[in-house]
DNA sequence: TTACGTGCAAATAATTTGCAGTCCC
DNA sequence: GGGACTGCAAATTATTTGCACGTAA
């Protein structure tokens, strides 16, 4: 779970959000807010922009497509999201900042998280002179068995 | 190295690319023996399709955008090159196509190939059912020591 | 000859940006 | 009130496509 991002909760997610972001450093607006609400409310999620931007026009959270892209993009930098290289032209965002890896379904273009433990390297290379690892990134491609 | 995708090498080089692409059902065109050249005469290389179109005016290698987009998709489609998954809004393609991974240096935006054996995934997880394990990309993101 | 390739320019797709107006503190 | 935030539309960037023309077998 991602819960290393969210330390101290109280029994009111909405104020959790509101602090959280504050914390941060950023203004819990209504969009901000809205998004987050959709982000966090139901465990770990990856999504795309035009996939939260759908989910927030159904939930009547009025924002613009551009925000949803700033908002990602700070939440990222502060920590609140991680963005998961795959290929595929999208981008996708994961809600779950913690160590672990991923499931990436071919043909369905979808995002799941490997349970933690499944996946271990073993054996990490040295890092090139004045290089250090900022990150291992683990993907391990699925298909239908045929 | 990528030598799997390459046997049977005698010794002229043009020869062995222009029936590289035969085998492969490509006509060997001035293009695709151009583009071919440049892929293939100098080792494992990782380009974009911009990359390649640089390379490819410079050494007057007459070919449009379009068709390097074309040619390296056929060429991977062909099992001659491989599309490697880094975030970045760029796709890469890798003239090695051989079981191995990658660096991926941040900043600069460049893909580096992990000597052979200097990582191991220990353990896989079990694919959930009905899929099968197409491949394991693992990326070790580099940034400057601080 | 003739199907396969290529170039060009226009079309998409994802994402970013500039700026005028809005809203939180 | 004032600076941070948002929305819109236009701009960018990467890539794909349609179609007339060129070229390898």
């Amino acid at each position: 779970m991602g819960s290393r991002a969210w330390p101290e909760q109280s029994g009111c997610p909405f104020h959790d959000l509101r602090r959280r972001l504050r914390q941060v450093g950023l203004r819990p607006t209504r969009q901000r807010v809205g998004l987050g609400w959709l982000l966090f409310a139901k465990g770990d999620r990856h999504v795309t922009a035009e996939l939260l931007f759908e989910e927030a026009a159904k939930a009547r959270v009025p924002v613009s497509l551009a925000t949803i892209y700033n908002t990602l993009h700070q939440f990222t930098q502060a920590g609140l999201l991680r963005e998961v290289a795959v290929d595929g032209a999208k981008t996708y965002f994961d809600t779950n900042v913690g160590n672990h890896h991923h499931f990436f379904i071919e043909g369905e273009n979808v995002l799941v998280d490997i349970p933690d433990g499944q996946v271990a390297v073993a054996t990490l290379p040295r890092a090139p002179d004045g290089m250090e690892i900022a990150r291992v990134d683990v993907v391990v491609r699925l298909r239908p068995r045929r």
